[in-house]
DNA sequence: TATGAATGAGTATTCATTCAT
DNA sequence: GATGAATGAATACTCATTCAT
């Protein structure tokens, strides 16, 4: 496994690595702090304690840097919960350590989950000329469909639409990061505990008792 | 009930209601149309066929004019949901209700419920210099916290943190918009029956099967 | 003759019009001082001792008020060579009013004519997206070019391609400003002279005396 | 004639006379492409394959790489024009061999040619703090005067102003890579036929017939 | 009431230049 | 000699707001 390398495979420095990753975790915080849209180039400048001038130099332009935000904390989260979810041997599972794995990584890197939902939802995505939100939907959807799909098949899941309970899954998890900056007091192991709960009822199969509407 | 009269108590003339009910509504397509932070005064005033200047004549800046869309729209759907919510009995009924009047209310006025959520999460309310986002976020969870309340102290809602309850139910609402605008084929009256039944499964007692995590 | 309409048959105000051309002129005096790429919408601004911003509201872009600036002055040129030309009743003394008039429309206004040469040999025409430099070439052409066709048939040129004659001609004027600007001390009468001169003899039939190479 | 030495005397090593030379041909190469103007520093870094940094080191800056752009080309012009003119024995055809083989040259170096035109036109002789355009001016038409002087001495060319001749000669001339960016079909050689053509009967003495205004 | 002219602050970006390695 | 990191100035443009009419 070759490090550092961008997609164009051209293998980019140390330090230019570092710069990079500087800048991206400043404009991480940035974002995190003042709202997307709030976030200029010289803001986020001033945060990594540098000039305006350097990130162009680094950065073909606000679009590529937002654009490695979103990559790179969309990556880290994923390669922080996979491992978890791939952990568990059952659908049921795989869908609390989904959950609960990614609460996790809101609670140890807020700000980057914040920043990543400022930009899903603060109109971020509309600055990426290249950008097909269409086809991020279906990026963040898949794993949670097939996850629900499995589960249906060997009975631990009700039978449900899994791409709407794919997005119930994602509307419950994406509220969380502005749930925290409104109630810096919320108890994040509790709301997990619940919402894992509230999850695995919504999803396990009907009992035998069948007075429903 | 008083028509007609600001927060300060002065009444405003018809013409002037009328006016600003139009910068409203031009001010609601615009943001549903383009975005939070692309929505400038110029834009809306094109939109609303008037110009720049009069908008700032009517309100006293941006911040007035944006809160009087989330205030105009908030107010507008509790209207249309309060009657058929007070029309249920049971608690149970009034969270279907709940759910339901929301999810028709954003099917009658996609555009409305659009420039909401862009507002709540694309950065609108940091931009209201007196908003408090804690409050406004008490003010949305207080009907389902008590809702809540209420069915569980007569057993038909399981025994849940009535306020995590209240999150994930507008997590799962809000998410609506969003799954609309990226996924323009979505049938809405599908979306709202898993919903319905989802939350229905999350909420209602735990049957006597007592084999959970 | 409806006056001050602009390309969309909108018509403008009186005192917009005499912005746009109080801006327009501001840009001709700047471009010819310190050239065309030197020409920043600043110094233009200053030098009409208006804010910056007034020129966006004014003019869409730099790209309009360059294509304005290009266009008022060849229109204006045109309009004031057109009846010098058209006074003469010979090709051959349209030629001549065609080259005196030019070079009096630029003793006039020697701004301007200098400003359109920066424009059009400096780079200005690049800047401009929907300008096609052929199109324009041609239309500085086929004036002289008819001009020349119509004196060939009557015997009154010699026998040579008008298209190559042409480019000669605005070769020979096109000097002039640069010229100009070089040796501050040039007598223009005595330039003017020379040059109509010169383009006589290089245009007039060839004598009876055959010897030439 | 002694090599590589610098205005100041100082000799300069090979190598180092080297990559002066690839810079400036990257220069040339990049402004005759993207226009003076658009022509940064990276650019014509990027064309010569080395890095921004090294043309600063071989150069005290951009305006000592210009100059030198303009010297290195209106050298080797003259170094090519030159045993051409001073071939022929007459005024008159030196004046030919004067316009042929400039034209000759810009048809073997187009991007030299227009490269050179582009800054003298497009606002690069400003661009030079130390450049007096007057006295190049000068060097420019010196050559020609003199041939013209030379000429009226023997008889050969009429009785004109030859200051304003030579400044005719060198707008027909320096209007041809224009002519050419302009017109990608144009005749190069029928184009020198018919201005040498031109010039030669604009300079020749007038015959015995004597009507003329 | 309503308009549109005008301002000034803020934005992203490009670029020549400097400097440590 | 050569590189690439870094700076700061300059540029075009957008926008909320103010104000005279």
């Amino acid at each position: 496994m070759v490090p550092n390398t961008d997609h164009d495979g051209q293998s980019r420095s140390f330090i230019e690595e570092a710069r990079r990753a500087q800048i991206v975790n400043a404009a991480v915080e940035t974002i995190a702090e003042v709202g997307y849209h709030r976030a200029s180039m010289g803001r986020i400048g001033t945060r990594a304690g540098i000039s305006r001038g350097l990130i162009s130099y680094h950065f073909a332009g606000k679009s590529e840097l937002i654009a490695q935000v979103v990559t790179t904390v969309y990556t880290d989260a994923a390669a922080f919960m996979t491992p978890m979810i791939d952990a568990e041997t059952t659908p049921a599972g795989q869908l609390r350590a989904y959950v609960s794995s990614n609460l996790e990584y809101m609670r140890a890197h807020p700000a980057r989950m914040i920043a990543l939902v400022e930009i899903l939802t603060g109109g971020g995505l509309a600055d990426l000329p290249d950008a097909d939100p269409a086809a991020f939907d279906r990026q963040m959807l898949l794993p949670l469909e097939q996850l629900f799909a499995a589960g249906q098949e060997c009975g631990e899941f009700r039978d449900f639409d899994v791409t709407v309970m794919a997005r119930i899954v994602r509307g419950v998890i994406d509220a969380v990061p502005t749930a925290l900056s409104r109630d810096p007091d919320l108890d994040i192991d509790r709301y997990l505990r619940e919402i894992t709960t509230a999850i695995a009822h919504a999803t396990r199969p009907v009992p035998s008792t069948p007075e429903e509407t």
